[in-house]
DNA sequence: TCAAAAAATGACCGTTAGTCAAAATCATGG
DNA sequence: CCATGATTTTGACTAACGGTCATTTTTTGA
């Protein structure tokens, strides 16, 4: 069964190879603009063949989720395994997540494209959605565990459920990226009036804010008394 | 002049009409799958005549976003017009949004429509990628106004600039709008891990975890005792 | 009533995702 | 090393959709 392998570990290779050229193409040139004709002829390959690899265009975008989920969590994994206060972990989690994309934009279409297709009714059946799932659901559970380990050392406040919290700052801080990736856009600039806000000064802020609050102590204190 | 208005009415209301049937088969079917022949078949008239009131497909949907933010801000403008501390109108502002999109879900997906065209390559020019993107700039006006205002009464903390902050509020806003609507997904349940947490329910505590934060008031006090 | 102007139409075009019969390549036994 | 059957690759083809425009229909005004 020597051939089986080879054969087995050369069609490995081969996907791989498309998913890289997929890669390049949308960063490029969006994920609308790529065609399977361009991915296929830039692949070397005809067209055919790229459906012996990929179900459709869906799926082959999907696996581009899939590989970008799959390298953020070992980051965010190796985040975890150290030994610090929860709310520490949390914002090194986020610093995590934003030097990622920086690093890779790609993903983050891949990432945004994927949401989107659970919106619609698109959504794909299949081994690489699932595992996409699966990811999604594992950073998730990065956050959360960070979560429970600050509530448990007692630096993060324990009167909101860890799972509930982790989907708020899931969301908020994807939303905050979306954010700060489309400032680069002609129009954007109008909205932020001029002023440049990094992704990095963005998403520090957002730290603080969901940290310490924005609420002045003075009004707090006297909302406290109220009640 | 007569006869020019009631024509220039007639055409107007034609093309609201069409807006009309697109908001409801966006709504069946999702952006996607909605075809112009089906739009045109719908409502009544031939494709051609389509294309008489809207350029194309993007700037039909981007008339879709331009009336639901218009709808929207007219909403967010009557909760700046009350005289309540900042950080109350911060929380109306949200309150109002996530009620608006809870009534009215296409909207949400036309905004998020509106975003993605952004991110992408295929930005349109014309009038109404113009108004969508002053009724964007309005609706951070009215979160930017807010936070001044609380900034200056006392209620919120005035140590970030109010525009980025507004920046951060919007964009976690719409992050966690997306998670919310997310959820109805069977594959999104999985995340949730079983647990159903609703829009309100999720937007609620993000309000609260933006007002007084997460961090635990006895690690916080440690923290600043160091500083 | 009629002709010119304006508006509406749907057959048609180009593009692209996806298919599949045929061609090319590979594996195996003699 | 060849022959033949199995496997893999391919690109011409199809269907579907967005968009166009010559033609038809309707409206206008004298």
């Amino acid at each position: 069964m020597e051939k089986k392998n080879r054969k087995a570990r050369e069609r490995e290779a081969r996907t791989e190879h498309i998913i890289d050229v997929a890669e390049v193409l949308i960063s490029e040139k969006g994920i609308e603009n790529t065609t399977m004709d361009e991915i296929a002829e830039r692949a070397g390959l005809g067209k055919g063949t790229l459906y012996l690899h990929f179900k459709g265009k869906t799926v082959l975008f999907l696996a581009i989720c899939q590989r970008g989920s799959a390298k953020l969590n070992r980051l965010l994994g190796r985040i975890l395994a150290q030994d610090l206060p929860g709310i520490v972990l949390i914002e090194k989690l986020g610093k995590t997540y934003i030097g990622f994309i920086k690093d890779n934009p790609v993903y983050f279409t891949a990432f945004s494209y994927y949401e989107s297709l659970i919106d619609s009714q698109n959504m794909v059946e299949g081994a690489i959605a699932e595992r996409c799932e699966e990811n999604a659901q594992e950073a998730m559970n990065y956050i959360v565990r960070a979560l429970q380990i600050g509530m448990h050392d007692g630096s993060i406040k324990s009167d909101v459920d860890p799972r509930e919290l982790g989907l708020i700052i899931w969301g908020a801080s994807k939303g905050i990226m979306n954010m700060a990736y489309l400032k680069k856009s002609r129009q954007r600039e109008k909205i932020m009036q001029g002023v440049e806000f990094s992704a990095e000064s963005l998403f520090g802020h957002f730290i603080d804010l969901i940290g310490t609050g924005m609420m002045h102590p003075d009004y707090q204190s006297k909302n406290e008394l109220k009640q």
